[in-house]
DNA sequence: ACAAAAGTGTTGTTCCTACACCCATGA
DNA sequence: TCATGGGTGTAGGAACAACACTTTTGT
């Protein structure tokens, strides 16, 4: 059943990027094409979007169809659609980038006919299409974003303790900072709070930390503004 | 000669959210809808995408369509695609926003067959299609933008005094700044060249800056961060 | 001389930075 | 008792906030 218009239209695509923090490193979900073109090569989960659907929508769907995870920090980060991006035609890639918490979203690692697979950010298979610009470009807005906006939790399990908070940070924008100063500034914002304390470590037990996110817009209605740093070497 | 596919495809356009600053007062440029759907209704200038176009410089031809600039600030915003926002069918819009400087381009008032005119954003007639939404997206992104990057400079003239471009600041983030703390701030970033005094003003004449571009971005290389903050009141 | 806007001095406070040190736990 | 990471004290300096004041121009 043919579709027919009096001017030629573009395909529209969604893709997502899908950052996981695996211990202290960043890492990324990525398929293996089992279809031409680019078959056999690493691309970033997507797929076409449907005629009802919206964008959004299009892309959770994706996600979910890849990993199996829903109810994770999604956003949209550009729209891609240069001719000649596709060998297939004209298509228009609407990008979005997802935050998961691995350690309590157990990811399925494979899905569908597609090998999919977690890749860390400088271990990267060359990908298809225009997704190595697209990929680039996530980690750029991610660098960006996590500075000024508390998104990094997302990252992170529920509780977690300063230093995983820390590191978190270290491993994102690369850089160290000093553990007494970003305590201090990161609970003296007023928007974590403690819980217990760690237990069965082999070493004296952290207190756990929650993101309220509650107090974080309570704050934001006033002028707060969130920012992180990194300076010391 | 019509165009037939398997599957059915939506259409793509572009919208332009055009800022310009005119005297103290933000504006944004819209056009008067000559044809149904929405005839008569305001709306942002956009069109579609040629089939061999990339997506921005579509949309820098919509801008130079419709007011005759060129070569000023250019930026993606967000896409639209929900279905149902556009009567004629599905439509996604990507929509890019744009800084100019209204005086030094004289921006033609009224192009193409459209009435075209600015509007100060406090007083925005009714908009067609979502563009409410999408003209308050672009007005969030400027005003969170224009705090950690110096794309403000964009809406003034080369030359510019600090007392305009403190008023700039607090027209687009709405407050009120202390004169001495601004200044102070600003120019310890280094990155504004004292130029020549104005003439001929009934009042001390202020000192002329320009942007100091290079010099910008040779610091960023070096961890530095441009941040302004609205804090007096 | 006056109005208007440009531009400066200064002070108390808060925040940032760097470094050194102590604490609690399991092995 | 040791290794390991968790957590704190503090001091010097830089940046911020608030307010009052002086300067330079055209009329």
């Amino acid at each position: 059943m043919p579709y027919t218009y009096e001017y030629p239209r573009p395909s529209v695509t969604v893709d997502c990027i899908i950052f996981g923090l695996d211990g202290s490193a960043l890492k990324v979900l990525l398929i293996e094409r089992g279809l031409e073109p680019f078959k056999g090569h690493w691309a970033l989960p997507g797929g076409f979007v449907d005629m009802d659907e919206n964008l959004e929508t299009a892309a959770i769907r994706e996600l979910e169809e890849e990993t199996g995870v829903t109810d994770v920090f999604f956003e949209q980060l550009y729209t891609f659609g240069n001719p000649g991006r596709d060998p297939r035609g004209r298509v228009i890639t609407v990008a979005y980038y997802a935050l998961v918490n691995l350690s309590e979203h157990p990811v399925r690692a494979s899905s569908d006919a597609d090998n999919a697979e977690w890749f860390k950010l400088d271990e990267l298979p060359p990908l298809a299409f225009d997704h190595g610009k697209v990929l680039n470009m996530a980690i750029d807005r991610l660098k960006g974003k996590v500075r000024y906006q508390p998104i990094g939790f997302e990252l992170l399990p529920e509780k977690f303790t300063l230093s995983q908070l820390q590191s978190l940070y270290e491993t994102i924008l690369g850089g160290k900072v000093n553990k007494r100063n970003f305590r201090t500034k990161i609970l003296k914002m007023g928007i974590l709070k403690q819980l217990e304390r760690q237990e069965d470590v082999p070493h004296r037990p952290a207190y756990l930390y929650r993101f309220d996110k509650a107090q974080y817009e309570e704050k934001m209605k006033s002028g707060f503004n969130f920012e992180i740093n990194m300076s010391a070497k």
